[in-house]
DNA sequence: CATGAATGAGTCTTCATTCAT
DNA sequence: CATGAATGAAGACTCATTCAT
């Protein structure tokens, strides 16, 4: 009610849509979030949510938009470096900055998967996954499927890492650690032909 | 249309419910399969289903009851026995084989672990979770953190490769054992204290 | 709320939506009438109006199939019959009897055109308006189309009877026969060439 | 894209919002159409709809204000001429040309009756053709019913024109020519005592 | 063992309209 | 002359659930 909040918000609100959406999406699942407690938390009309976005899926949309640009990057850097034991180990270390930075999309993308399956940003998620997959993984026929199930494997623990970091006990900057390392190991492996 | 196909159909009615809602279920998620779809896909009224079930969770609960017994059984079996590496490995190829017996139940809670999280069921799934991790992992507060990190990087690995069996090429069964191996893998590292 | 009330409502609720929805979409417009106003006025909940019919169009659509039948069975014999005028008479007596029969109906046609323009029934209806005019209009390329409009302006000036009938003064009946006069004189000079 | 473009329409923006509403509401029915699409498709926002109208309503008044006073005109000029056949043809030839030219306009009256009804631009159209009616027919008592019918029949004809104009096949002009002689036809007869 | 009929609460979405800038 | 931001009311539709029969 304070005009002083009230004039702050001028401006930014399509942001904070995004920020009490994702917010909410992690909180309690996609379709379990209902546009009216958006809306309600924001203190505007449901109608208000409208005028900056299209449709619900689409609130989601440009969040990831947002959050998973880095990604992008990752992969198109990755792509130009050599395929080294290097470069992989780099890969991991940014990625997982990332995941770290933008935590609560990742957790929402873990614990939504049943729903990403059917919509556009969620099969698009996927195949950058896949191409991350394909740079660790070299595409070669020869390597071994044990291999391909390490960096999978890494990539995967990576992600669950968001869900057992929310588990209280130990520091999470040092359990973040411990899960990149392993990940980190799992692919040289991988890279050495195991 | 047969008559025969109802008649043997009698009195299997709740076992078909229960198929049918966990391939729905598995299919498109919790949230997006709805009693009338259940009820059509069955030729059976939604008012039948309340006979057989109290309500839509109760459906869901009673496949669990079902199918996680074989994990009860595993954990009591594992807490009976020495915490050798012998075990471990034991636990881990069994557990394989539950997950692949009841394969659409865990990739239904691999995709929906939003929805899991505030049914009463699927905190009492984590919980079962979290006491293979104890027998695989011993409580030692002088376990390195990477240690711990690698069992829970076995578990949720056998779990992940659900999503990525369906993934075409590749004979699955293959695709099983290796998973498997580097599970056991990470496990054995685990236990020699890396 | 009298029990007799209740009680003899059961089992008929489809008809009575059916009525109530064709009073209400005539009245004031199909797009301007909602399944509340529907509901409100018979008393169930919007809900109610879903276990009977699927959409909103499905109402509409199953009100015309049920008020159209008798349009279809006059094609049908019309096709049937020697092209001579006297068919032509009688089918245009036949029609006038039917568009009296079912008024609100073709009141609503004719004044929501725009809205039956993009419905499946409107379509078709507009079908069978072709078909009976072809039966009237034989589709002699020599015939002129002076003969032509004369069939078309019969057809039409009935159906525009039913705006005109509601306008107050002199007996409908004595209208409806004069309507049907004037339309018959259409046809028969069309008949004759002219 | 063009700066030319966004010059040229200086000032003349209303005139396109008249037009571009019309040929909306022709296309999809006045309730179908909503300032929403009315405004993309002109390239600005609704807000400036209203800067040039108070209404939706209020447009589509506009539009009738301007297209309508060619009828008034007839009217007026019907109205002191002598009633005899002569001034009859005139009036329905006029007529005709007026329809032409405002085809869309009367395509979308006849289309939307519904709506037009509980709009008081609708009312007063109504009025008009009463009027013209009126002066087809003489208001006599002992004039016939059927003669009523034909003069009405000769006005609802060349209204439903529009819509069979658009119906392919055949010149329109000559189309037209053939409604306006079945026209004239029909009040001659009238006036004659038919 | 099951159905037919219904409900209440809620979903996403759209609309005409307003007003400060 | 026009926009950006928002609102209140309403719309069609879906869902889990209930209960008399």
């Amino acid at each position: 009610m304070s005009s002083t909040g009230r004039q702050r918000r001028r401006g930014d609100t399509r942001q904070r849509i995004q920020d009490v959406a994702l917010e909410l999406f992690a909180e309690q699942g996609y379709e379990k979030t209902s546009l009216r407690e958006i809306a309600e938390r924001l203190e505007v009309t449901k109608a208000a949510l409208y005028y900056h976005f299209k449709t619900k899926e689409d609130i989601l949309t440009s969040i990831f938009d947002d959050l998973t640009r880095p990604i992008d990057e990752l992969i198109v850097w990755g792509g130009e470096q050599p395929r080294t034991l290097e470069t992989k180990r780099a890969i991991l270390t940014r990625y997982s900055e990332i995941l770290t930075e933008a935590a609560p999309l990742f957790r929402f993308m873990q614990e939504n998967q049943a729903t990403m399956r059917d919509l556009k940003t969620g099969e698009s998620f996927k195949d950058r996954m896949l191409q991350l997959l394909e740079i660790l993984n070299h595409d070669d026929p020869s390597t071994p499927m044990t291999a391909q199930v390490r960096c999978f494997s890494a990539l995967f623990t990576m992600h669950g890492g968001m869900f057992v970091l929310k588990g209280a006990d130990g520091d999470p900057e040092e359990k973040r650690k411990a899960i990149l390392e392993v990940a980190i190991d799992l692919v040289t492996q991988a890279h050495n032909g195991v």
